[in-house]
DNA sequence: ATTAGCAGTCACAGGCGGAGAGTGCTAAAA
DNA sequence: TTTTAGCACTCTCCGCCTGTGACTGCTAAT
């Protein structure tokens, strides 16, 4: 997809794509020429211009503005810029020790996703890795008192899930520990639908108790993405596109509903790298003016998850890339920890 | 607290109240002649309009102006309206079914604040509910590989906790369920300062998951309340007195930070009923025009949590204190359930 | 104590005009 | 053919003004 700009052309696109990322504010000829050195006067990038504008990739708000990038300029502008800037050092520092210092794996994502929105300005999405097909971990019954039971799933290593169990008949903690027993060395290694076709000619309070563990089982293995945490609305509500109420709220109700989040994820579940949404790329009129950076974490068939970053389309794409991509090594690396691989 | 207003007075401070609270638009003299029969001429109405500016009660935004209340008025509002109003029968039936068909505990409070929210159209509150003390009920160590060790604590029938710990030396997990065993019949029931003061010659992993735990129990102990939910932000904010852009975002700093928090819930732990805060009641600048109905839900010592709404000093009061009634009545209900009482 | 009547105040919306920013075009220069 | 200087033209933005309408506060009568 390259395209047939001469290069003065192309560095003016860019140059306009650039300068209204950093100031949101139409960009003149006249700018260009006081703030770049291309040896030309400024009549002839105004007549660039007016070919940029004629193909498409910009445009002007009005007769007597500057010009201000569309979709297909920013594009150009993505296409060009490095893949492969990577974040100072320091700061790579910082963003692995907070993260090791956590003590709680479900932190990790939370942390990761609000340092993340800060270093970018814009808000960030991490959601938890997730495995094809989940398997058993370990189960636990404790007993809180005659009849109700508190019933804990362990699945696929991070995944922790509890759940009340209301018995008809009183039990003993005794009784709870001896079912768990039976099941754990029965059950352990399997997926949903292998428990539930072992036949072991359980009690009644076996099978119930198995039924609670397959239905949360599958419950987990037919998320998409059982938790997505989306942080920052408010540093990217800041922006100056945002200044009328209505849209603000719009984009509020759109982070609320996130049934866009699904058609996002896996469309992007089929590519391996670093993904770039622009504006209407998305075909879904309610991120019309929003652009998405997106990337995957995790390891292959085990535990993937998705990292990226949601802004406006004149979001600092240099950035947000850089800034993904490293967030998204960190997590592979924390979350292969737990699994034992590397 | 009585006031000392003619009965005309009163009636007239209350119309302007409501009539404000449901408009948002300086009520005038005038208004209040032709929506309510007070038997009386706009020249009368206006009188007491100057009586009770006079008396603080009310103010003009300008000369020429109808009157908002300021906080003294919104206080005697509050004093006189009946503080039992129930919800709709229908209303109350929906809430119990939604949140009584929830299978986790921990969505209780998240499912109870997002109602809540949608009901009175603002920002609603709900704290876990915590402790005075907090007892071990049971710990769980799952090997995850070699010398990765997941740690599972359940403390005091509702709060489970996760830790990754890793050994220095190769363990199984017959190690664990013996080391788990132990460890449960020795400290099971007791506090953080009792399982550290209990000595039983530990090994060196024994010692291990001992620290771990009491840690998490102290942690747990130290915290107000370990997660509030604060759900309706989008809600709120599309009321009128949210239009300019920098006191929206102002507003949403504030729900993140969460700092006044605290001091708040804090205070509201002294008394025992709905407890009422009205602007600079509040006596924290940046609740200035905020108004806050909250109160307690849950067992006393054993597993207390606030619940309450948040909204501009302009909120329907009726309604929220009526729905944070019946809220901490069902979430008091439900908790008391898990800890078998009642 | 209440009321009618009226003058006075102030916010608000609409219209006007000048300044400034930036372009598009034309004709000349390279 | 490409680039440039020069200039007319367009359109937004901002401040200013003014008329209108909404309310009040006051006064004098009831």
């Amino acid at each position: 997809m390259v395209s047939d700009l001469t290069s003065r052309r192309r560095a003016i696109l860019n140059i306009i794509v650039a300068e209204y990322i950093a100031t949101a504010m139409p960009v003149a000829s006249e700018t260009i020429l006081r703030n770049y050195q291309l040896g030309v006067s400024s009549a002839t990038i105004r007549n660039d211009m007016a070919y940029l504008e004629q193909e498409g990739f910009i445009a002007k708000p009005h007769t007597s503005a500057g010009s201000i990038p569309l979709v297909k300029g920013y594009r150009h502008y993505v296409e060009s810029i490095a893949k492969d800037t990577e974040l100072p050092l320091e700061e790579q520092h910082r963003i692995r020790d907070s993260l090791r210092n956590l003590e709680e794996t479900e932190q990790w994502f939370k942390v990761a996703a609000a340092m993340m929105a800060r270093l970018v300005g814009n808000v960030a999405l991490v959601t938890f890795p997730k495995a094809r097909r989940y398997h058993l971990k370990h189960l636990e019954l404790v007993l809180l008192h005659e009849f109700l039971v508190l019933l804990i799933v362990v699945i696929s290593e991070t995944v922790l899930r509890q759940q009340f169990l209301t018995f008809s008949e009183p039990v003993t903690q005794e009784q709870l520990t001896s079912i768990s027993n039976k099941l754990n060395t029965h059950y352990a290694g399997l997926t949903s639908s292998q428990i539930l076709a072992k036949k072991l000619l359980p009690t009644a309070e076996e099978k119930r108790v198995t039924e609670a563990v397959a239905d949360m089982m599958v419950a987990e293995d037919e998320l998409d993405y059982h938790a997505t945490y989306l942080e920052g609305l408010r540093l990217m509500l800041g922006q100056p596109e945002f200044i009328r109420k209505d849209r603000m709220l719009r984009i509020m109700e759109l982070m609320e509903a996130r049934d866009w989040l699904k058609p996002m994820l896996r469309q992007q579940a089929e590519t391996e790298q670093v993904q770039i949404v622009i504006g209407e790329e998305s075909h879904d009129e309610s991120l019309k003016d929003l652009s998405l950076v997106l990337s995957r974490y995790g390891i292959p068939q085990k535990a993937r998850g998705a990292i990226g970053v949601i802004g406006p389309t004149r979001m600092d794409y240099r950035r947000a890339i850089s800034t993904v991509n490293y967030m998204s090594q960190v997590l592979s690396y924390l979350v292969s920890g737990v699994y034992g691989e590397d």
